[in-house]
DNA sequence: CCAGACGTTGTT
DNA sequence: GTCTGG
DNA sequence: CCAGACGTTGTT
DNA sequence: GTCTGG
């Protein structure tokens, strides 16, 4: 079986937790939705884990307009050829530095890029061999915010259906970041939410957005150890214990 | 030419 | 699909 | 990302 | 130690 190799402990990822305070009203003001249909739904998640359906804002294939859809976190590339061959691998995140040149990510790069609205992430500092320290990134002025994502289709041969999924490009950490770690997501600006939205094929792809967001803007404070066990949720994940 | 891979990051 | 290695 | 599990056999 | 599930 030609599957990549799961080698946990290898495969840990930089951006591996998130959390989406604002409800569907929120959201739909801060990226310009317009109005939302009833039947969509979205309660607030203070423990956003792999694996698990998030919101994902991208353009209509047809109408061109910003929607808002529900995909698995955890890229499986089309060219997978059953489910089975990528079991275990959970693509959450894209180095930036490799988007243009990796097949895997060249053509999402290109054509399939979106936006993941959050409002925090956390990151693990590792005390001891054993004791860790969970932080919680958000905005200073508590805003909410986007990932730079990249989206996949995949069609499952067993039984036809499509599942749609995402990762979330990752950059070298700014300042506050690399007290923790030396990467971070990348985080876009409102201004530039547009052409990472865009998607045509004869343009260049925006690389230079994918740079550290303002360290100044951004705030880290440790947080709720419970955060990770992931059937735990709620505001109090983010209490400074 | 074909076969086989294609991804990520942390730690003392 | 597309690139690398042999 | 972290938490939690992680095994085996016989039979017409 | 290493893998799966969320």
């Amino acid at each position: 079986m030609a599957l990549p190799q799961r080698n946990s402990g290898t495969l840990v990822a930089m951006c591996g937790r998130y959390l989406r305070r604002s409800d569907k009203q929120r959201i739909a003001e801060v990226f310009l939705l317009g109005k939302l249909p009833e039947s969509f739904a979205l309660s607030p998640d203070y423990n956003v884990a792999p694996t698990t359906f998030q919101p994902v804002i991208r353009l209509n294939r047809d109408t061109g307009a910003r929607e808002i859809v529900m995909m698995r976190w955890g890229l499986i590339p089309y060219l997978a050829k059953s489910a089975t061959e990528f079991k275990g691998f959970s693509a959450i995140n894209a180095r930036a530095e490799g988007l243009e040149a990796k097949a895997l990510w060249r053509v999402p790069f290109q054509r399939r890029r979106c936006l993941v609205p959050a409002d925090g992430f956390y990151e693990w500092k590792r005390l001891t061999l054993r004791a860790k320290q969970p932080y919680a990134y958000q905005m200073r002025d508590g805003h909410p915010f986007a990932f730079a994502g990249l989206w996949d289709a995949w069609k499952d041969p067993a039984d036809g259906e499509w599942l749609q999924t995402f990762a979330i490009v990752t950059t070298k950490a700014n300042e506050l970041a690399a007290e923790v770690h030396d990467r971070m997501p990348v985080i876009l600006h409102p201004r530039d939410y547009d052409r990472w939205l865009e998607r045509g094929e004869t343009y260049e792809p925006p690389v230079d957005l994918l740079r550290p967001y303002e360290a100044d803007a951004m705030r880290a404070d440790t947080c709720n150890p419970a955060v990770g066990n992931v059937r735990n949720n709620g505001p109090e994940m983010l209490n400074n214990i």
